[in-house]
DNA sequence: ACCTCATTCAACCCAAGGGTTGAATGACAG
DNA sequence: CTGTCATTCAACCCTTGGGTTGAATGAGGT
């Protein structure tokens, strides 16, 4: 998984829309026709917001017959979700870190802010 | 937490310099400046960068002198990681018990596919 | 063969993103 | 109070995004 991926992925995230799609979409495959009756949109626009969603490798579309057949890619979501969640820990550590040395009155240890201005 | 607010996360989450910067301000407060010296833009660009981040509140900007402090705030990531917790768990659920049908040469079940073709 | 239905493609529109530059602000040093 | 430094603002440029429409493709039904 490379940095290009998370751009994707969270791209696709990024819009409501397509989070409605992902959503639906969690409760069982369905086609796009189905996918875009009620959303506010042209057939069209669905279709482009489905190519996201591909290109971020969240959604397979695959034909059957004359229609598309959507379904979810978990996999692309665990990838955001380990981003994310390496970052929270490693933050969400240090700041409580930090907490702790304000607590306790240590101000010269090993945080950047070494006092001097 | 609203929509919105995904909106702004992720979106603001969707750029390599932007998370660059995050990993940059893990590991400690810092200024506009210091931030900047690495990257391949100008000032301006950063401090652009910065309002995104801003805007997703994943960054706080505080005026110390005539400089900007940076800082990190692991709350709004923790909101991006809850929605994508909760549908991987529950995406995951159900591919899990899809599987489980497969397997078990249930194919008359609940699922769409019910093998007319 | 022909018509219809589901979907995509292509062309277009306008708003927003990511970048630049140069001027403006505002704190600090002399 | 003047110059300098850190930063932002404003204006601009080009590309991408999200949306539309109408034509094209391609499978199915008759």
């Amino acid at each position: 998984m490379v940095e290009q991926d998370l751009n994707h992925i969270f791209h696709a995230l990024a819009n409501p829309t397509r989070r409605a799609i992902l959503a639906r979409l969690a409760s069982g495959e369905t086609t796009v026709g189905d996918l875009s009756k009620p959303l506010p949109l042209s057939f069209a626009g669905v279709s482009k917001h489905l190519g996201v969603l591909e290109r971020a490798n969240l959604v397979t579309r695959e034909a059957r017959g004359r229609e598309r057949v959507c379904r979810l890619n978990p996999a692309a979501l665990r990838d955001a979700q380990d981003w994310l969640e390496f970052h929270t820990r490693f933050w969400t550590e240090r700041l409580d870190a930090l907490g702790a040395l304000v607590e306790t009155g240590a101000d010269d240890a090993d945080t950047d802010e070494d006092g001097q201005r």
